[in-house]
DNA sequence: CCTCCCGTTAGTCATCTGCCTAAGGCGATA
DNA sequence: TATCGCCTTAGGCAGATGACTAACGGGAGG
């Protein structure tokens, strides 16, 4: 009882705790959120298993954990990025740059577990939902900015939808990639960044 | 339940065989994938847990039959639907209604739990890919065939890019609204609409 | 009527699972 | 040096899991 009140705070620093996180995210990419049990985490953290219970209270809570410090990580990077002082375009690439390297390290792999993970654990759905109104936030924000360094109007770039059509892409490009599919999506970034590569050029005319 | 089959018809041998693909839809849509066990679909099909290992040699056997016979559904219905003879924004507004019911009837429950399942079961990746590559291809036909319809040229309707991004963006779609997320959806889908209809219109007169 | 055989049943098996705990160690402090 | 409290360990528990099988029953065909 008194051993299981460690979940307010992540334990500050602790090595051992953030080695079962690690390990638990390189699970999620290996095997998938099913393939997460005490015993395997134990193993790939190189640390004992009763040790699940001590940090984390149980598998849960342990998940929990990676959904938090997983997502704060990623809502960072998105902002800063998008927040920065560059022309659109140059965020956009960058962005697109993320993706790419997320993929090839694994991380679209992680989010796309939790997120599935999240479909049968209403205690994840919060942070899942918390996760997508910032990073919509930030791309509403870009977005904006975006209309004005361009001049565009409502009418022809109605924002909320928009963002919306990004965000909802974002997902489905993930997926697809994460299930070796690609078709047409090279001929798709391309065709928006020659659009966007109009709209930079005649801002600087 | 265990007398089923009170018609005078021969036993249908595979009547059992079906419940247990019913039901594995059925778990899949209140607990996930990782909520399939023997037992458990033994309890959903009101069936013996034994015939499992009888009928499908597996549970992965199971599942396996489980992707191919929703697939096979899921095409059909969506090669029937874009392939009918009616106007492209007709079928467009079809292709949503599709999307909500199946939402709400848990269909898009399942299918996502396939993929997700898929992601770590090799064995299984094929047929994703293949009904992807179907799907793709009814897509195609049918923006083609719009682009005639209302006289776009390839510049300003390029259509490989244009069904990668419906098909990420269905499927981003589905995954926010499992989140219980739908912020901007109406709007951007309510732009297409109107898009749509101003195609329609003119194409009319 | 009898026989055969498919579908079904109950039950077994080894293994794995999450959760929990008593006991030990180890470093910092007094 | 002795004490204290945080980490860590090995181990155990009850229950669940996938795979499998011997035995049965009832309908179809002889």
């Amino acid at each position: 009882m008194a051993t299981t009140s460690r979940t307010p705070a992540p334990p500050d620093r602790n090595a051992t705790a953030e080695a079962f996180l690690d390990a638990a995210e390189r699970l999620l990419v290996e095997d998938g959120y099913a393939g997460v049990t005490t015993r395997r985490l134990a193993a790939e953290a190189d640390a004992n298993q009763g040790l699940v219970h001590y940090y984390f209270g149980s598998i849960d809570g342990l998940l929990a954990q990676v959904v938090e410090r997983f997502t704060d990580r990623l809502v960072e990077r998105q902002r800063e990025m998008y927040g920065s002082d560059v022309p659109f375009i140059e965020k956009w690439r960058t962005a697109w740059r993320f993706q790419r390297e997320d993929l090839e390290a694994g991380y679209s792999k992680v989010w796309m577990e939790l997120q599935a993970l999240s479909w049968n654990r209403p205690n994840l759905k919060p942070t899942v939902e918390r996760v997508n109104a910032e990073w919509r936030d930030v791309l509403r924000q870009a977005f904006e900015r975006a209309a004005k360094e361009y001049g565009l109007a409502p009418e022809q770039f109605p924002v909320e939808a928009l963002v919306a059509l990004m965000m909802t892409f974002g997902q489905g490009y993930a997926i697809e990639r994460l299930e070796g599919i690609d078709s047409g999506h090279a001929a798709l970034l391309d065709w928006v960044d020659g659009w966007l590569e109009d709209l930079e050029s005649r801002r600087k005319r």
